[in-house]
DNA sequence: CTTCTTGGCTATTCCCATTAGCTGTCGTAC
DNA sequence: GTACGACAGCTAATGGGAATAGCCAAGAAG
C-alpha cells in the first residue's frame, strides 16, 4: 500500500482540474479519485465530501479570479483600467470554465475564508470604479451592473450561447464601453421604476 | 392498478415545478415521479430519460419566457418597451428559476423546437432593438449586451449574489437606464482592444 | 525496536438512472 | 357485449456515485 502523499491541497487542485474539463456540475468524486490513483474513499480523509470540495474549489478560484483582477488593474485607471479588469474576468472565465463557475455561488455569511476573497474582487472593482467619482450606494449599483454584465457574457459565451458568426471580441469591446460610457454619466436621477411583466398585461399562456 | 392519465405534456409540468422548487441542478426523475404518485421507471412511457426532460423543459419556458417579453413588448416602443422587457425577463426569472436555468443552455442547432423558441426571443428582441435604429451587426452585438446585462443580473440575484443591503429595484432599474443611454448612441467607432488579462502582467500566482 | 498516528484500503449501504419484461386496463372492432 | 390489442404503469435487476465504518500497513517519534 504505498502512500499517494495526498493532501487537501492537491485534492482541491485536481477537483479544480477536472472540474475545468468536465464541468462544474459534472464534477464527481470518483472522477477525482482515479487522475489521483487513488480509491474514492481515500478523498474523504483529505475532504468533508463532494459539497465541501466544490466550497474548496470556490475559495481556490475566488482566490485566483481576484489575483488576475487585481494584477489587472494595478497601474492604471479610469477606462483604461476598467477595460483591463474586464478582459482579465473574461479570460479567466474562458480558461478556467469550472472554477469560473464555482466563484459565482454566494458565500455562506460565515464562510470567513470565502467571504474574504469574495471582499478582495469587489476591493478591486471599488478601486476602479472610484476613478469615475463613484461611491456609496452609486458605486453598489454601478457594481452590481459591471458584475451582470460581465458574467452574463462569460456565462454565456462558456454555455455556447453566442452562436451568430459575428466577432464575439468585438462584441464585448463594445460592451465594455458602453459601462464605461454608463459609469463616466452614473448619476441617480432620472430612473423611472421599471415596469414589471406580469402586471403590464393580462397573461394568456400558461406561466403559473 | 389504477392509470394515472400522465401524459408527456403533464410529466414534463411537473419536472419544471420541481425545478422550479429544488433548483435546476438538483431535478431528479425520482423526485417528479413521487410528486405524480408514481413509480420512477413509469416516467419513461412519456420522456426518454433525464437529459430528455430537461430539454423539454427547455422548450417549455423558452416558449413561456418568449411569450412574456412579446407580451411586455407589444404597444410600446424604444426605452419604453425596452424597460418593460427587461422587467418581464427577471421577473420570469425570479418566480420560475428552474425554467429560467433551462432557457440558458444553448439549443442543439438539430433541435428544431428549441431553436424555434429562441429565436422568438430574438426576434422580440430585435423588435425592440430596431426602435434604436439598430440592424445588423449593431443589432447582434447590442443583443448579447442585452441578454448578458440581463442573464447576469437575474442569475446574481438568484444566486444570492446581491447581499449588500442596498435596494436591488434600484440597482436593476438604473442598469437598464444604462443600456438606454448606450442603446441610443452605440456607433460602431472607437473601441480600443480590451487588454487581455493573462498578457498584461506577468502572473505571481499559480493559475494554469 | 516499539509505538502511535494516520493515509489509503475493502466492504457496505443508500440513492438515482436506466433497461427488461410482466400485467392489468382501456379503447376499439366485431 | 365480448374479444383483442395497444399501452400505461408495475416489479426486478444492473450500474454508478456518495458516504460511512472499520481494517491495516507506512512512517514518524521516542
Amino acid at each position: 500500500m504505498p502512500r499517494a502523499g495526498l493532501s487537501r491541497a492537491v485534492v482541491v487542485r485536481e477537483g479544480a482540474a477536472v472540474a475545468d474539463e468536465v464541468g462544474w456540475d459534472r464534477l464527481t468524486l470518483a472522477q477525482v479519485a482515479q487522475r489521483l490513483g487513488v480509491r474514492l474513499p481515500s478523498l474523504y480523509k483529505h475532504v468533508d465530501g463532494l459539497d465541501a470540495l466544490r466550497r474548496d474549489i470556490a475559495v481556490l478560484a475566488a482566490g485566483q479570479l481576484g489575483e488576475c483582477l487585481r494584477e489587472a488593474a494595478v497601474g492604471r485607471s479610469g477606462g483604461d483600467a476598467l477595460r483591463a479588469v474586464c478582459g482579465a474576468y473574461r479570460a479567466y472565465a474562458r480558461s478556467h470554465p469550472g472554477r469560473y463557475l464555482a466563484t459565482i455561488r454566494a458565500p455562506e455569511p460565515d464562510d470567513a475564508d470565502l467571504v474574504a476573497a469574495a471582499e478582495a474582487i469587489l476591493h478591486t472593482v471599488y478601486a476602479v470604479l472610484a476613478a469615475y467619482g463613484l461611491a456609496g450606494d452609486d458605486a453598489v449599483d454601478a457594481t452590481r451592473a459591471l458584475r451582470a454584465a460581465l458574467h452574463g457574457f462569460a456565462s454565456l459565451e462558456g454555455a455556447g450561447g453566442f452562436g451568430m458568426p459575428q466577432d464575439v471580441e468585438r462584441s464585448f469591446s463594445r460592451m465594455v464601453s458602453g459601462l464605461d460610457a454608463a459609469f463616466t454619466s452614473w448619476r441617480s436621477n432620472g430612473h423611472p421604476p421599471v415596469v414589471d411583466g406580469a402586471s403590464s398585461a393580462p397573461s394568456h399562456n400558461a406561466v403559473s
